[in-house]
DNA sequence: CGGATTTGACCTGCGC
DNA sequence: GCGCAGGTCAAATCCG
C-alpha cells in the first residue's frame, strides 16, 4: 500500500531538518513535481522498481549469500541473474515519500544506512542516491534526491518497513527506561 | 583492518 | 529489436 503521510504520522527523529510536507503526497507525486521525470517512468504504487518482485529479491539475496567467499566474475554474475529473472509474482511493499528543507542530503532518522548506488537523473543536475538499512535482517531501502526546481528541498522515498527498533531512539530512551525501572522497583 | 562509500558495468522494463 | 532510463552489483578505494 502506498501510504500518505498524515499529520502526526511523521517519520521518526528529524532533529536537524525542517519537515516540509504539509499536504500528503504520494512518492509518485513528488517525482511528478520534478519535471525531470516523464510520467511514464513513474513507478506504479507498491511495486518494486523495474517490477522486481519481493520473492525475486529474496532469491537474489539467497544467491548472494551462497556466493559469499568466492569472487564472482561478471559472466558468472550474469548467469545467476539470468537464473532468477522472470520468476515470482509482483508483491507490493509499503512506500512513502516526504520532503525536507535541508542543506544536508542525509537525514538523521535514527536508522543506519549504507549507500549502495548513485545515479544521475535525467534533466536534473542532482543525482539520486540509493541506501539500504544496515541491519542484517532488515531490507528497507530509501532513495534520496534533491529537487532541481528548488535545491533546498530533499525528497526521501522509503521502501519497506523496518523489522527492528530504531537504534538511536532506543539509545536515547534507555536512561529513561532505567530510571522508570528503578522507580517502579522502589515504590 | 574492517566497514562505508564510490563508481563503472550490468540488468530489466518500457516506449518507439 | 533497439535505445534509454532507472535500479543494483561489486571491485576498488577511502577512512576512522
Amino acid at each position: 500500500m502506498e501510504q500518505y503521510l498524515e499529520a502526526g504520522d511523521l517519520p521518526p527523529l528529524f532533529p536537524d531538518h525542517n519537515y516540509f510536507s504539509p499536504s500528503p503526497l504520494l512518492p509518485s507525486e513528488f517525482f511528478q513535481q520534478e519535471a525531470a521525470l516523464p510520467p511514464s517512468s513513474l513507478t506504479p504504487p507498491l511495486l518494486l522498481p523495474n517490477g522486481i518482485s519481493a520473492s525475486l529479491m529474496e532469491e537474489r539475496e539467497k544467491l548472494r549469500e551462497e556466493g559469499e567467499g568466492n569472487i564472482n566474475g561478471v559472466g558468472e554474475r550474469r548467469e545467476k541473474r539470468k537464473a532468477v529473472s522472470g520468476r515470482g509474482k509482483k508483491v507490493s511493499r509499503p512506500r512513502f515519500a516526504f520532503q525536507t528543507r535541508s542543506a544536508n542530503d542525509i537525514l538523521d532518522d535514527g536508522y543506519r544506512w549504507r549507500k549502495y548506488g548513485q545515479k544521475a537523473v535525467k534533466n536534473s543536475i542532482h543525482p539520486r542516491s540509493y541506501y539500504r538499512c544496515t541491519h542484517h535482517t532488515c531490507n528497507v531501502k530509501k532513495q534520496v534526491q534533491r529537487l532541481s526546481k528548488d535545491t533546498s528541498i530533499v525528497v526521501t522515498t522509503y521502501e519497506g518497513v523496518h523489522n527492528h527498533p530504531c537504534e538511536k531512539l532506543m539509545e536515547a530512551l534507555s536512561p529513561l527506561l532505567k530510571q522508570i525501572q528503578f522507580l517502579t522497583t522502589r515504590f
